[in-house]
DNA sequence: CATCTTTGTAAGCCATCGCTTACGGTAAGG
DNA sequence: CCTTACCGTAAGCGATGGCTTACAAAGATG
């Protein structure tokens, strides 16, 4: 798994704001560059970044192109966060676990 | 919340190394920077990085210091995901039933 | 007190990132 | 057709990131 590119993707603002912006419906580069604070040829290149690390992907419609948030891509780096939070939370268990058995 | 300063600081695999070295017990700056293949003042850098987006705290225990991963930052990363997870499957449930009435 | 160990910080260098403007290509519409 | 709308890509520029080496501070150790 390339967590490297999802975490860096994530990384940037104006990337978040657009995942942000799909979570709800898929919208084209328009109006997505619309809502955002930079210029259109920018959003296509964050969105180009989003669709490689595999958290968007695109359905063309004639001219125009509709983004859409990527459903197993963001299980990918859920199931990562989860994994490592169970990992953390078992090592505390044990920990206090361990002081407890010292008295 | 900084969410950009959590995503960026996991963006980096040296980070997220050591991050995961961190998993089940504290260590020290030495002992992480045994395991990696940056010097260890890189080491010291990244540990600075991933102490400001809250994912890790420090100890001194006499001449060393002691890092370990922080319970609260994790946290929140995972309620981020969560939440925004969430938001995706309810969208995307709400269009599979549209989808269905319009038969 | 002198020395060694452990660590953080400063400076500098090269690569990468994010942005803009300019351009090309393809579908829609008169 | 000819024009307009929508979008991706290339080029170039300033800013940021990660690394190394060199140095400084502070505790351990004799």
């Amino acid at each position: 798994m390339a967590y490297a590119e999802v975490f860096s993707a994530l990384a940037d603002p104006t990337r978040r704001h657009i995942l942000e912006a799909l979570r709800h419906e898929p919208k084209t580069v328009g109006e997505l560059a619309e809502g955002q604070p930079v210029s259109r040829p920018a959003v296509s290149q964050h969105l180009k970044v989003l669709e490689a690390a595999r958290l968007v992907s695109v359905e063309p419609r004639g001219n125009r192109r509709l983004y859409l948030v990527r459903w197993d891509g963001l299980e990918d780096l859920r199931q990562y966060v989860e994994h490592f939070w169970s990992d953390v939370l078992s090592a505390y268990g044990a920990e206090i676990a361990r002081r407890a058995e010292k008295t």
